[in-house]
DNA sequence: TTTGCAAAAATGTGATCACAAAATGAGATT
DNA sequence: AATCTCATTTTGTGATCACATTTTTGCAAA
Protein backbone atom coordinates (compact mmCIF):
# COMPACT_ATOMS: atom_id res chain seq x y z
CA UNK A 1 0.00 0.00 0.00
CA UNK A 2 1.51 3.40 -1.03
CA UNK A 3 0.49 5.91 1.40
CA UNK A 4 -0.35 9.23 -0.88
CA UNK A 5 1.45 12.10 -0.05
CA UNK A 6 -1.20 15.16 -0.10
CA UNK A 7 0.14 18.75 0.50
CA UNK A 8 -0.11 20.28 3.52
CA UNK A 9 -3.46 22.43 3.79
CA UNK A 10 -4.99 24.10 7.30
CA UNK A 11 -8.25 23.23 8.35
CA UNK A 12 -10.02 26.05 8.69
CA UNK A 13 -12.58 26.17 11.68
CA UNK A 14 -16.25 25.06 10.49
CA UNK A 15 -15.15 23.90 7.78
CA UNK A 16 -17.35 20.73 6.59
CA UNK A 17 -15.15 17.74 6.01
CA UNK A 18 -16.16 17.34 2.37
CA UNK A 19 -15.13 21.08 1.64
CA UNK A 20 -12.01 20.15 3.28
CA UNK A 21 -11.45 17.00 0.95
CA UNK A 22 -12.57 18.79 -2.11
CA UNK A 23 -10.18 21.89 -1.13
CA UNK A 24 -7.27 19.32 -0.27
CA UNK A 25 -7.21 17.23 -3.26
CA UNK A 26 -7.89 20.26 -5.34
CA UNK A 27 -4.91 21.37 -4.24
CA UNK A 28 -2.71 18.97 -4.68
CA UNK A 29 -4.29 18.57 -8.15
CA UNK A 30 -3.23 21.72 -9.50
CA UNK A 31 -0.03 21.90 -8.16
CA UNK A 32 1.02 18.58 -9.81
CA UNK A 33 1.48 15.91 -6.95
CA UNK A 34 -0.57 13.52 -8.77
CA UNK A 35 0.88 11.60 -12.08
CA UNK A 36 -1.34 11.30 -15.05
CA UNK A 37 -2.38 7.80 -14.73
CA UNK A 38 -2.56 7.31 -11.32
CA UNK A 39 -6.06 5.56 -9.60
CA UNK A 40 -6.90 6.91 -6.06
CA UNK A 41 -9.91 4.92 -4.22
CA UNK A 42 -12.41 6.29 -2.05
CA UNK A 43 -11.45 3.87 0.80
CA UNK A 44 -7.60 4.99 0.32
CA UNK A 45 -8.43 8.89 0.06
CA UNK A 46 -11.27 8.67 3.16
CA UNK A 47 -8.52 6.72 5.39
CA UNK A 48 -5.20 9.57 4.41
CA UNK A 49 -7.98 12.42 5.34
CA UNK A 50 -9.37 10.53 8.08
CA UNK A 51 -12.63 10.58 7.75
CA UNK A 52 -15.75 8.27 6.17
CA UNK A 53 -16.46 7.92 2.06
CA UNK A 54 -19.25 9.67 2.03
CA UNK A 55 -17.29 13.54 1.94
CA UNK A 56 -14.92 12.22 0.03
CA UNK A 57 -16.98 10.43 -2.47
CA UNK A 58 -18.56 13.96 -3.34
CA UNK A 59 -15.06 15.44 -3.21
CA UNK A 60 -14.32 13.40 -5.88
CA UNK A 61 -17.51 13.47 -7.75
CA UNK A 62 -16.99 17.54 -7.79
CA UNK A 63 -13.19 16.98 -8.88
CA UNK A 64 -14.84 15.16 -12.20
CA UNK A 65 -17.39 17.25 -12.71
CA UNK A 66 -14.00 20.22 -13.79
CA UNK A 67 -12.31 17.55 -15.42
CA UNK A 68 -9.26 17.21 -12.34
CA UNK A 69 -10.63 13.38 -12.20
CA UNK A 70 -12.23 10.98 -14.15
CA UNK A 71 -14.72 8.19 -13.70
CA UNK A 72 -13.85 5.31 -15.88
CA UNK A 73 -16.48 2.58 -16.79
CA UNK A 74 -15.32 -0.15 -15.04
CA UNK A 75 -15.55 1.95 -12.18
CA UNK A 76 -11.96 3.19 -11.51
CA UNK A 77 -11.12 6.86 -10.30
CA UNK A 78 -8.04 8.00 -12.30
CA UNK A 79 -6.01 11.34 -13.12
CA UNK A 80 -6.61 11.85 -17.09
CA UNK A 81 -3.78 11.17 -18.70
CA UNK A 82 -2.66 13.87 -21.36
CA UNK A 83 -1.77 12.95 -25.09
CA UNK A 84 0.27 16.18 -27.06
CA UNK A 85 -3.06 16.68 -28.70
CA UNK A 86 -4.68 17.45 -25.65
CA UNK A 87 -2.30 19.52 -24.14
CA UNK A 88 -1.98 21.91 -27.16
CA UNK A 89 -5.82 22.42 -26.96
CA UNK A 90 -5.28 22.97 -23.21
CA UNK A 91 -2.81 25.39 -24.02
CA UNK A 92 -4.60 26.98 -26.46
CA UNK A 93 -8.04 27.35 -24.29
CA UNK A 94 -6.09 28.98 -21.40
CA UNK A 95 -4.55 31.25 -23.82
CA UNK A 96 -8.47 32.59 -25.11
CA UNK A 97 -10.14 32.28 -21.88
CA UNK A 98 -6.73 34.50 -20.06
CA UNK A 99 -6.53 36.82 -22.71
CA UNK A 100 -10.22 37.80 -22.54
CA UNK A 101 -10.41 37.87 -18.37
CA UNK A 102 -7.90 40.11 -18.10
CA UNK A 103 -9.17 42.52 -20.92
CA UNK A 104 -12.28 42.52 -19.26
CA UNK A 105 -10.42 43.05 -15.79
CA UNK A 106 -8.80 46.54 -16.81
CA UNK A 107 -11.42 48.75 -16.16
CA UNK A 108 -11.96 47.04 -12.54
CA UNK A 109 -7.99 47.49 -11.50
CA UNK A 110 -7.54 50.25 -8.99
CA UNK A 111 -4.12 51.55 -8.63
CA UNK A 112 -3.36 49.57 -5.22
CA UNK A 113 -4.48 46.56 -6.83
CA UNK A 114 -2.22 46.80 -9.61
CA UNK A 115 0.83 47.53 -6.93
CA UNK A 116 -0.17 44.20 -5.28
CA UNK A 117 -0.13 42.28 -8.41
CA UNK A 118 3.36 43.66 -9.00
CA UNK A 119 4.66 42.70 -5.42
CA UNK A 120 2.97 38.96 -6.07
CA UNK A 121 5.33 39.07 -8.98
CA UNK A 122 8.29 39.73 -7.09
CA UNK A 123 7.59 36.94 -4.73
CA UNK A 124 7.39 34.28 -7.29
CA UNK A 125 11.22 35.61 -8.16
CA UNK A 126 11.67 35.03 -4.94
CA UNK A 127 10.46 31.38 -4.55
CA UNK A 128 12.18 30.80 -8.12
CA UNK A 129 15.39 31.62 -6.26
CA UNK A 130 14.61 29.38 -3.23
CA UNK A 131 14.14 26.75 -5.30
CA UNK A 132 10.66 26.09 -4.44
CA UNK A 133 8.91 24.94 -7.33
CA UNK A 134 5.59 24.43 -5.57
CA UNK A 135 5.81 27.88 -3.90
CA UNK A 136 6.41 29.24 -7.39
CA UNK A 137 4.13 27.89 -8.61
CA UNK A 138 1.44 28.96 -6.66
CA UNK A 139 2.46 32.84 -6.40
CA UNK A 140 2.50 32.11 -10.22
CA UNK A 141 -1.57 31.13 -10.27
CA UNK A 142 -2.24 34.27 -7.83
CA UNK A 143 -0.73 36.69 -9.77
CA UNK A 144 -3.29 35.44 -12.62
CA UNK A 145 -5.81 35.11 -10.20
CA UNK A 146 -5.73 38.18 -9.16
CA UNK A 147 -5.54 39.91 -12.31
CA UNK A 148 -8.86 38.11 -13.58
CA UNK A 149 -11.35 37.90 -10.17
CA UNK A 150 -10.99 42.08 -9.81
CA UNK A 151 -13.92 42.04 -12.38
CA UNK A 152 -16.51 41.72 -9.50
CA UNK A 153 -19.42 39.59 -11.39
CA UNK A 154 -17.19 37.37 -13.27
CA UNK A 155 -17.80 34.09 -14.02
CA UNK A 156 -15.17 33.07 -16.03
CA UNK A 157 -12.14 32.02 -12.78
CA UNK A 158 -13.64 28.72 -11.79
CA UNK A 159 -13.10 27.95 -16.09
CA UNK A 160 -10.14 29.02 -15.75
CA UNK A 161 -9.23 26.59 -12.84
CA UNK A 162 -10.17 23.54 -14.49
CA UNK A 163 -8.41 24.37 -17.35
CA UNK A 164 -5.54 24.61 -14.67
CA UNK A 165 -6.36 21.49 -12.67
CA UNK A 166 -6.43 19.53 -15.91
CA UNK A 167 -2.83 21.12 -17.30
CA UNK A 168 -1.65 20.30 -13.07
CA UNK A 169 -0.32 16.86 -13.77
CA UNK A 170 2.01 17.04 -16.80
CA UNK A 171 3.33 20.07 -15.17
CA UNK A 172 3.93 17.86 -12.11
CA UNK A 173 6.37 15.93 -14.50
CA UNK A 174 7.44 18.67 -15.85
CA UNK A 175 8.92 20.23 -12.16
CA UNK A 176 10.25 17.10 -11.74
CA UNK A 177 12.70 16.79 -14.74
CA UNK A 178 13.18 21.12 -15.40
CA UNK A 179 15.86 21.43 -13.19
CA UNK A 180 14.89 25.29 -12.78
CA UNK A 181 11.71 27.11 -13.47
CA UNK A 182 12.15 29.85 -15.69
CA UNK A 183 9.38 32.46 -15.70
CA UNK A 184 9.32 34.76 -19.09
CA UNK A 185 9.22 38.23 -18.30
CA UNK A 186 5.57 38.70 -19.23
CA UNK A 187 4.94 39.87 -16.39
CA UNK A 188 6.56 43.21 -16.36
CA UNK A 189 4.88 43.66 -19.49
CA UNK A 190 1.45 42.86 -18.35
CA UNK A 191 1.64 44.96 -15.47
CA UNK A 192 2.84 48.18 -17.11
CA UNK A 193 0.03 47.64 -19.70
CA UNK A 194 -2.47 46.94 -16.66
CA UNK A 195 -0.89 50.78 -15.43
CA UNK A 196 -1.71 51.91 -18.96
CA UNK A 197 -5.12 50.54 -19.13
CA UNK A 198 -4.53 49.58 -22.33
CA UNK A 199 -6.97 46.30 -22.54
CA UNK A 200 -5.37 45.03 -25.78
CA UNK A 201 -1.72 44.92 -24.23
CA UNK A 202 -2.71 43.14 -21.21
CA UNK A 203 -4.11 40.66 -23.58
CA UNK A 204 -1.29 40.02 -25.68
CA UNK A 205 1.13 40.20 -22.57
CA UNK A 206 -0.78 37.15 -20.90
CA UNK A 207 -1.34 35.16 -23.73
CA UNK A 208 2.32 35.41 -24.79
CA UNK A 209 2.97 34.98 -21.52
CA UNK A 210 1.35 31.37 -21.55
CA UNK A 211 2.53 30.60 -24.97
CA UNK A 212 6.25 31.07 -23.97
CA UNK A 213 5.90 29.60 -20.17
CA UNK A 214 4.03 26.45 -20.15
CA UNK A 215 2.61 26.70 -23.48
CA UNK A 216 6.10 26.98 -24.80
CA UNK A 217 6.62 22.88 -24.16
CA UNK A 218 5.61 21.97 -28.09
CA UNK A 219 4.39 18.76 -28.67
CA UNK A 220 7.61 16.76 -29.17
CA UNK A 221 8.46 18.37 -25.26
CA UNK A 222 5.23 17.12 -24.56
CA UNK A 223 5.04 13.60 -25.80
CA UNK A 224 8.95 13.32 -24.54
CA UNK A 225 7.74 14.20 -20.96
CA UNK A 226 5.35 11.65 -21.25
CA UNK A 227 7.47 9.08 -22.20
CA UNK A 228 10.03 10.19 -19.29
CA UNK A 229 7.04 9.74 -16.57
CA UNK A 230 5.68 6.61 -18.23
CA UNK B 1 -45.66 20.17 -1.08
CA UNK B 2 -45.00 21.20 -4.22
CA UNK B 3 -43.93 18.24 -6.53
CA UNK B 4 -41.06 19.26 -8.46
CA UNK B 5 -41.49 19.53 -12.18
CA UNK B 6 -38.82 17.48 -14.46
CA UNK B 7 -38.60 16.86 -18.14
CA UNK B 8 -38.93 13.33 -18.62
CA UNK B 9 -35.77 11.39 -19.10
CA UNK B 10 -35.22 7.41 -20.05
CA UNK B 11 -33.14 5.92 -17.82
CA UNK B 12 -30.74 3.79 -19.29
CA UNK B 13 -29.93 0.29 -18.73
CA UNK B 14 -27.15 0.23 -16.48
CA UNK B 15 -26.84 3.58 -15.89
CA UNK B 16 -26.24 4.33 -11.84
CA UNK B 17 -28.73 6.21 -9.66
CA UNK B 18 -26.50 8.95 -9.17
CA UNK B 19 -25.67 9.62 -12.97
CA UNK B 20 -29.49 9.38 -13.81
CA UNK B 21 -29.81 12.33 -10.74
CA UNK B 22 -27.08 14.32 -12.65
CA UNK B 23 -28.39 14.11 -15.83
CA UNK B 24 -32.00 14.68 -15.36
CA UNK B 25 -31.29 17.42 -13.08
CA UNK B 26 -28.98 19.14 -15.60
CA UNK B 27 -31.12 18.41 -18.35
CA UNK B 28 -33.73 20.46 -16.04
CA UNK B 29 -31.57 23.29 -15.54
CA UNK B 30 -30.35 23.65 -19.11
CA UNK B 31 -33.68 24.21 -20.38
CA UNK B 32 -34.88 26.82 -18.09
CA UNK B 33 -36.77 24.07 -15.46
CA UNK B 34 -35.84 25.89 -12.91
CA UNK B 35 -36.12 29.96 -12.18
CA UNK B 36 -33.37 31.75 -10.60
CA UNK B 37 -33.75 31.71 -6.67
CA UNK B 38 -35.90 28.17 -6.51
CA UNK B 39 -34.22 26.60 -3.54
CA UNK B 40 -34.67 22.59 -3.74
CA UNK B 41 -33.91 19.68 -1.05
CA UNK B 42 -32.04 16.68 -0.89
CA UNK B 43 -34.79 15.11 0.48
CA UNK B 44 -37.29 16.07 -2.07
CA UNK B 45 -35.34 15.18 -5.14
CA UNK B 46 -34.95 12.04 -3.37
CA UNK B 47 -38.14 11.67 -3.12
CA UNK B 48 -38.99 12.88 -6.88
CA UNK B 49 -36.54 10.65 -8.14
CA UNK B 50 -37.47 7.68 -6.26
CA UNK B 51 -34.21 7.43 -4.96
CA UNK B 52 -32.39 8.21 -1.30
CA UNK B 53 -29.91 11.37 -0.57
CA UNK B 54 -26.56 9.99 -1.21
CA UNK B 55 -26.48 9.95 -4.98
CA UNK B 56 -28.92 12.94 -4.99
CA UNK B 57 -26.19 15.04 -2.88
CA UNK B 58 -23.84 14.12 -5.02
CA UNK B 59 -25.53 15.14 -8.25
CA UNK B 60 -26.12 18.24 -6.27
CA UNK B 61 -22.72 18.94 -5.51
CA UNK B 62 -21.21 18.27 -9.27
CA UNK B 63 -24.04 20.85 -10.23
CA UNK B 64 -22.64 23.74 -8.09
CA UNK B 65 -18.71 22.74 -9.45
CA UNK B 66 -20.36 23.88 -12.51
CA UNK B 67 -22.12 26.33 -11.73
CA UNK B 68 -25.80 25.10 -12.19
CA UNK B 69 -26.68 25.22 -8.44
CA UNK B 70 -24.89 27.20 -5.31
CA UNK B 71 -25.14 25.86 -1.89
CA UNK B 72 -25.22 29.05 0.62
CA UNK B 73 -23.65 29.66 3.60
CA UNK B 74 -26.26 28.31 5.58
CA UNK B 75 -26.15 25.15 4.19
CA UNK B 76 -29.23 26.05 1.74
CA UNK B 77 -29.59 24.77 -1.89
CA UNK B 78 -30.72 27.25 -4.81
CA UNK B 79 -31.01 27.96 -8.71
CA UNK B 80 -28.32 30.90 -9.00
CA UNK B 81 -29.63 34.28 -9.56
CA UNK B 82 -29.04 36.08 -12.13
CA UNK B 83 -27.71 40.13 -12.49
CA UNK B 84 -27.64 41.79 -15.54
CA UNK B 85 -23.95 42.54 -15.00
CA UNK B 86 -23.49 38.45 -14.93
CA UNK B 87 -25.92 37.79 -17.93
CA UNK B 88 -23.85 40.31 -19.56
CA UNK B 89 -20.65 38.28 -18.06
CA UNK B 90 -22.35 35.25 -19.19
CA UNK B 91 -22.97 36.21 -23.01
CA UNK B 92 -19.54 37.62 -23.52
CA UNK B 93 -17.69 34.47 -22.07
CA UNK B 94 -20.18 32.45 -24.50
CA UNK B 95 -18.91 34.13 -27.56
CA UNK B 96 -15.40 34.19 -26.51
CA UNK B 97 -15.14 30.17 -26.06
CA UNK B 98 -17.80 29.83 -28.68
CA UNK B 99 -15.71 31.40 -31.31
CA UNK B 100 -12.70 29.31 -30.24
CA UNK B 101 -14.41 25.87 -30.53
CA UNK B 102 -16.04 26.56 -33.87
CA UNK B 103 -12.99 28.14 -35.34
CA UNK B 104 -10.84 25.04 -34.10
CA UNK B 105 -13.41 22.93 -35.05
CA UNK B 106 -13.37 23.73 -38.83
CA UNK B 107 -10.55 21.51 -40.05
CA UNK B 108 -11.90 18.30 -38.21
CA UNK B 109 -15.47 18.63 -40.03
CA UNK B 110 -16.56 16.48 -43.02
CA UNK B 111 -18.61 17.09 -45.85
CA UNK B 112 -21.06 14.61 -44.50
CA UNK B 113 -20.98 16.23 -40.59
CA UNK B 114 -21.97 19.62 -42.11
CA UNK B 115 -24.87 17.92 -43.63
CA UNK B 116 -25.63 16.29 -40.31
CA UNK B 117 -25.48 19.96 -39.07
CA UNK B 118 -27.53 21.77 -41.71
CA UNK B 119 -30.39 19.11 -40.93
CA UNK B 120 -30.12 20.11 -37.50
CA UNK B 121 -30.37 23.13 -38.07
CA UNK B 122 -34.04 22.80 -40.51
CA UNK B 123 -35.15 20.60 -37.45
CA UNK B 124 -34.35 23.96 -35.18
CA UNK B 125 -37.07 25.78 -37.64
CA UNK B 126 -39.55 22.76 -37.81
CA UNK B 127 -40.06 23.05 -33.67
CA UNK B 128 -40.11 26.64 -33.54
CA UNK B 129 -43.08 25.56 -36.26
CA UNK B 130 -44.73 23.36 -34.07
CA UNK B 131 -44.63 25.86 -30.86
CA UNK B 132 -42.39 23.84 -29.18
CA UNK B 133 -39.76 26.18 -27.53
CA UNK B 134 -38.12 23.67 -25.38
CA UNK B 135 -37.53 21.05 -27.94
CA UNK B 136 -36.45 23.96 -30.38
CA UNK B 137 -34.17 24.90 -27.58
CA UNK B 138 -32.31 21.47 -27.60
CA UNK B 139 -32.12 21.05 -31.16
CA UNK B 140 -30.27 24.29 -31.28
CA UNK B 141 -28.12 23.43 -28.40
CA UNK B 142 -27.75 20.56 -30.58
CA UNK B 143 -26.51 23.00 -33.37
CA UNK B 144 -24.14 23.98 -31.36
CA UNK B 145 -22.35 21.16 -30.09
CA UNK B 146 -22.38 19.21 -33.18
CA UNK B 147 -19.72 21.59 -34.44
CA UNK B 148 -17.38 22.54 -31.62
CA UNK B 149 -17.30 18.50 -30.78
CA UNK B 150 -16.15 17.87 -34.40
CA UNK B 151 -12.96 18.15 -33.18
CA UNK B 152 -12.01 14.95 -30.77
CA UNK B 153 -9.33 16.07 -28.45
CA UNK B 154 -11.40 18.98 -27.04
CA UNK B 155 -11.65 20.22 -23.68
CA UNK B 156 -13.99 23.20 -24.44
CA UNK B 157 -17.32 21.51 -24.49
CA UNK B 158 -18.25 21.07 -21.03
CA UNK B 159 -16.97 24.38 -20.31
CA UNK B 160 -19.35 26.24 -23.03
CA UNK B 161 -21.95 23.54 -21.44
CA UNK B 162 -21.10 25.05 -18.19
CA UNK B 163 -22.22 28.68 -19.37
CA UNK B 164 -25.05 27.12 -20.69
CA UNK B 165 -26.30 25.79 -17.32
CA UNK B 166 -25.72 29.46 -15.93
CA UNK B 167 -27.99 30.73 -18.58
CA UNK B 168 -30.81 28.24 -17.99
CA UNK B 169 -32.99 29.97 -15.46
CA UNK B 170 -33.27 32.84 -17.26
CA UNK B 171 -33.95 31.70 -20.86
CA UNK B 172 -36.51 29.18 -18.83
CA UNK B 173 -37.92 33.39 -17.75
CA UNK B 174 -37.39 34.55 -20.92
CA UNK B 175 -39.38 31.34 -22.57
CA UNK B 176 -42.75 32.26 -20.79
CA UNK B 177 -42.19 35.96 -21.60
CA UNK B 178 -41.31 35.64 -25.68
CA UNK B 179 -44.52 34.33 -27.17
CA UNK B 180 -42.51 33.08 -30.56
CA UNK B 181 -38.98 32.00 -30.35
CA UNK B 182 -37.03 33.84 -33.04
CA UNK B 183 -33.46 32.17 -34.27
CA UNK B 184 -31.17 34.71 -35.94
CA UNK B 185 -30.24 32.98 -39.21
CA UNK B 186 -26.78 33.42 -38.99
CA UNK B 187 -26.85 29.07 -39.05
CA UNK B 188 -27.16 29.42 -42.70
CA UNK B 189 -24.46 31.79 -42.60
CA UNK B 190 -22.25 29.52 -40.34
CA UNK B 191 -22.88 26.67 -42.10
CA UNK B 192 -21.60 27.95 -45.42
CA UNK B 193 -18.67 29.19 -43.97
CA UNK B 194 -18.19 25.82 -42.77
CA UNK B 195 -18.68 24.52 -46.44
CA UNK B 196 -15.84 26.99 -47.46
CA UNK B 197 -13.75 25.92 -44.61
CA UNK B 198 -13.58 29.84 -43.65
CA UNK B 199 -12.45 29.66 -39.95
CA UNK B 200 -12.36 33.48 -39.26
CA UNK B 201 -16.14 33.68 -40.70
CA UNK B 202 -17.10 30.44 -38.77
CA UNK B 203 -16.33 32.14 -35.64
CA UNK B 204 -17.75 35.97 -37.26
CA UNK B 205 -21.17 34.18 -37.60
CA UNK B 206 -21.48 31.88 -34.44
CA UNK B 207 -20.60 35.25 -32.65
CA UNK B 208 -22.87 37.35 -34.50
CA UNK B 209 -25.40 34.24 -33.68
CA UNK B 210 -25.34 34.63 -29.73
CA UNK B 211 -24.50 38.36 -29.92
CA UNK B 212 -28.13 38.79 -31.93
CA UNK B 213 -30.04 35.49 -30.37
CA UNK B 214 -30.06 35.64 -26.35
CA UNK B 215 -27.14 37.83 -26.22
CA UNK B 216 -29.74 40.40 -27.90
CA UNK B 217 -31.45 40.57 -24.68
CA UNK B 218 -29.54 44.67 -23.55
CA UNK B 219 -28.96 44.73 -19.91
CA UNK B 220 -32.70 46.41 -19.84
CA UNK B 221 -34.73 43.85 -20.95
CA UNK B 222 -33.17 41.25 -18.59
CA UNK B 223 -33.25 44.23 -15.72
CA UNK B 224 -36.55 43.89 -16.84
CA UNK B 225 -37.52 40.24 -17.41
CA UNK B 226 -35.89 39.17 -13.65
CA UNK B 227 -38.59 42.10 -12.50
CA UNK B 228 -41.39 39.96 -13.99
CA UNK B 229 -40.27 36.95 -12.76
CA UNK B 230 -39.89 38.41 -9.21
C1' DT C 1 7.86 -20.38 -17.15
C1' DT C 2 3.44 -19.38 -18.78
C1' DT C 3 -1.50 -19.84 -18.88
C1' DG C 4 -6.10 -20.66 -17.00
C1' DC C 5 -9.37 -20.62 -13.32
C1' DA C 6 -11.50 -20.22 -8.93
C1' DA C 7 -11.34 -18.15 -4.33
C1' DA C 8 -10.47 -14.02 -1.81
C1' DA C 9 -9.93 -9.25 -1.34
C1' DA C 10 -10.83 -4.67 -2.75
C1' DT C 11 -13.81 -1.25 -4.45
C1' DG C 12 -17.82 1.66 -6.01
C1' DT C 13 -22.79 2.15 -5.03
C1' DG C 14 -26.68 3.35 -2.54
C1' DA C 15 -29.74 3.09 1.51
C1' DT C 16 -30.15 4.18 6.34
C1' DC C 17 -29.48 6.40 10.65
C1' DA C 18 -27.91 9.63 14.28
C1' DC C 19 -26.65 14.26 14.87
C1' DA C 20 -26.36 19.27 14.65
C1' DA C 21 -27.81 23.37 12.61
C1' DA C 22 -31.26 26.04 10.46
C1' DA C 23 -35.98 27.22 9.39
C1' DT C 24 -40.66 27.28 10.68
C1' DG C 25 -44.63 28.12 13.39
C1' DA C 26 -47.31 28.78 17.58
C1' DG C 27 -48.09 31.39 21.47
C1' DA C 28 -47.03 35.09 24.61
C1' DT C 29 -45.73 39.87 25.30
C1' DT C 30 -45.57 44.69 24.16
C1' DA D 1 -51.12 44.38 15.11
C1' DA D 2 -46.24 43.63 15.49
C1' DT D 3 -42.38 41.42 17.67
C1' DC D 4 -39.98 38.19 20.43
C1' DT D 5 -39.27 33.39 22.30
C1' DC D 6 -39.08 28.67 22.31
C1' DA D 7 -40.51 24.10 20.79
C1' DT D 8 -41.09 21.49 16.58
C1' DT D 9 -39.90 20.34 12.11
C1' DT D 10 -37.00 20.38 8.29
C1' DT D 11 -32.62 19.84 6.30
C1' DG D 12 -27.62 19.07 5.36
C1' DT D 13 -23.75 16.18 7.11
C1' DG D 14 -21.18 12.20 7.70
C1' DA D 15 -20.51 7.43 9.31
C1' DT D 16 -21.82 2.70 8.53
C1' DC D 17 -23.34 -1.34 6.31
C1' DA D 18 -24.94 -4.64 2.75
C1' DC D 19 -24.53 -5.68 -2.00
C1' DA D 20 -22.71 -6.32 -6.68
C1' DT D 21 -18.90 -5.85 -9.57
C1' DT D 22 -14.16 -5.76 -10.42
C1' DT D 23 -9.50 -6.74 -9.39
C1' DT D 24 -6.09 -9.38 -7.38
C1' DT D 25 -4.25 -13.53 -5.60
C1' DG D 26 -3.10 -18.40 -5.27
C1' DC D 27 -2.67 -22.70 -7.28
C1' DA D 28 -2.85 -26.14 -10.66
C1' DA D 29 -2.20 -27.60 -15.53
C1' DA D 30 0.22 -27.25 -19.93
Amino acid sequence: MKTTTLPLFDRPEGMTTHDYAFARLRQAIMVGSFRPGTSVTIRGLAEALESSPTPVREALRQLTSIGALQFLENRRIVVPRITPARFEELISLRIALESHAARRAVAHLSERQIERIAAIDDSIEDEINRGDQVAALIANQAFHRTIYTANPDQIVMPLIESVWLQLGPILGIAMEHVSELYVVDRHREAIEALRRRDEDAVADAIAADIREGIGGFDQQAVAHLLKLAA
